[in-house]
RNA sequence: GGUCGGUUGGCCGAGUGGCUAGGCAGAGGUCUGCAAAACCUCGUACGGCGGUUCGAAUCCGCCACCGACCUCCA
């Protein structure tokens, strides 16, 4: 069942049909993030959107290349009254590291997290530093190209010319030049080396104290932060690629002068379509390291912070993000939590049962057939319809009632098809462990399969003790069972468990 | 201040001009040795005020509140 593909493209402001520049192959660049403290959740959320959002192209049958870049030079301190430090520059001074160590401790820390959360690798994941020449060659095309300016050893693009000449400057953010120059803080304007309060830095010549620089033209220095990202997109995925992603609180300056470099590189357009991932709140607010409303995912597997009141396990929090849109705000509360880690386990729980399903064979189609293939093919079209993830969730809940009924009898076998049964089981796993990327973590609990066996015995002889009427001991057996968290569940062909 | 977005039942969170979202919590019932689990039923929500319409929570206007961006951030 494979569906158009509609994907919201913010550059346009709606949905489009996906049509890929190359047949079957999607070109796809997911901003990474800056390697100078450990990763938070909010970054989990965004970087997770788009591991759905690459499992699903992939589902598809496209060809995709994904790649996902380490910012590790560039990245200025938002202060500009303390002077414009390199954030990794900063952190290493800090801390008196090498900055390429710096890098390396976080960078580490940020591909642990990522596994953790289950997030398949980029299929490239380029470093800002490993790019150097390449960067510095674009910085003078883009003055080549009349629209960048070189002053005192840093080189400025050219905002306004720029937005004279081809009118897109602004167009991805939805802002007009001359609101920028209205809205610039005086601060800005006060920086004399720029013509213009808008103009950005896509060269910056070093501090003394600055530890990173390199030779240029221009000067001792160190490429601007959203000039990496034009410079590694073109090399992996050419001038002009299918999609571009990352978070909405990237769509502008960042995005916005992506779009600036392409055009006064090349004459064109970096991407297709523009997708931005909404922010994950605590609180109400934007979860930001800058401002300190942070937790850390150690945090909430711990339960070690005052916002929750226990911890969460990895892919209960992943399923959690699943239950929201990309584009809407995600507001990250306890009581959310604790109904994500249920729905997580009834998903869970549902799905080893129907995968445990044999049909006896004798299925006729019926009202249930049709609306079990129903809920599967609205499962799909949800998906293709803007990476509907909590849409498609909402079918899969529907249909992990039906599989609960057939196990408990309520619905019957003889309802549905052996073709359905094994198309539902075929769903199932497409959807909870190549789409969604969940992981099924009370496998991990059992590991060799001696825990099977041993709860194998175990309730073989409570079954024996209850057959006997021995209540006593067969409450004995389930309470202490219960202890370990265990659970067990009596049903009409002998007991099952599950860990709580 | 400028730009954009949001306001959905106890909580989280989809969606649509008239047709059940879903999860969690709650109430009643079925099953069970008792439970648990599961299943069934139920609450009948769409910020406020107007307007368009046969009909709006869904479209338009005004108001209120919240948030994001405008500065580094996913």
């Amino acid at each position: 069942m494979k569906n158009e593909l509609r994907i919201y493209n913010s550059y346009k402001g709606k949905k489009e049909t996906f049509k890929p520049i190359h047949e079957g192959q999607v070109g796809m660049y997911v901003c990474g993030p800056t390697v100078y403290s450990d990763v938070h959740l909010g970054n989990c959320r965004s970087f997770t959107s788009f591991d759905v959002i690459y499992r699903y192209l992939m589902y598809l049958g496209y060809k995709v290349r994904y790649v996902r870049n380490i910012t590790d030079v560039g990245h200025l301190e938002g202060d500009a009254d303390t002077g414009r430090e390199d954030k990794i520059s900063k952190k290493a001074r800090l801390e008196q590291l090498e900055p390429m160590e710096v890098v390396q401790q976080y960078m580490n820390g940020f591909h642990d997290m990522m596994k953790v959360f289950n997030l398949l690798p980029p299929n490239i994941e380029p470093r800002a530093t490993g790019h150097i020449p390449e960067q510095i060659e674009m910085v003078q095309t883009i003055i080549d190209n009349g629209l960048a300016y070189e002053k005192n050893g840093s080189v400025y693009f050219n905002t306004l010319k720029f937005a004279e000449r081809d009118g897109v400057y602004g167009k991805l953010s939805g802002r007009k030049i001359d609101d920028l120059v209205a809205e610039s803080r005086a601060d800005l304007k006060n920086q004399s080396e720029k013509n213009h309060p808008s103009d950005f830095a896509i060269w910056i010549k070093a501090a003394p104290e600055h530890l990173m620089h390199w030779h240029s033209p221009w000067s001792e220095g160190f490429p601007g932060w959203h000039l990496e990202c034009s410079v590694m997109s073109t090399k992996y995925l050419g001038e002009t690629f299918d999609i571009h992603g990352g978070g909405t609180d990237l769509k502008f300056p960042h995005h916005e002068n992506e779009v600036a470099q392409s055009y006064g590189a090349c004459g064109c357009a970096p991407a297709n379509y523009w997708i931005h991932g909404n922010m994950l709140l605590m609180n109400g607010r934007k979860m930001s390291k800058s401002d300190g409303n942070t937790i850390m995912p150690e945090e909430l597997f711990s339960g070690g912070s005052s916002h929750i009141s226990k911890g969460y396990s990895p892919m209960s929090v992943r399923f959690f993000m699943m239950q929201t849109h990309y584009r809407s705000t995600l507001d990250l509360t306890d009581g959310a939590l604790q109904a994500a880690e249920k729905g997580y386990r009834r998903l869970m729980e549902g799905n080893k049962l129907l995968q445990g399903m044999q049909h006896p064979g004798n299925g006729n189609v019926g009202d249930l057939d049709k609306e079990i293939n129903g809920l599967i093919d609205q499962a799909f079209a949800d998906m293709s319809d803007d990476f509907n993830t909590p849409k498609a969730l909402a079918s899969i809940f529907e249909l992990v009632t039906k599989v609960n009924s057939l196990k408990g009898g309520q619905l019957s076998f003889g309802e549905i098809t052996v073709e359905t049964l094994q198309r539902m089981q075929q769903t199932f796993t497409d959807f909870i462990f190549n789409i969604f990327g969940l992981l099924d973590e009370d496998i991990d609990v059992s590991g060799s399969g001696v825990v099977d066996e041993l709860m194998a015995l175990v309730l073989d002889m409570r079954q024996q003790a209850r057959t006997d009427k021995n209540w006593g001991t067969s409450d004995k057996i389930r309470d202490a069972l219960k202890a370990m968290n265990i659970q067990v569940k009596d049903g009409k062909d002998g007991a099952t468990w599950s860990k709580e």
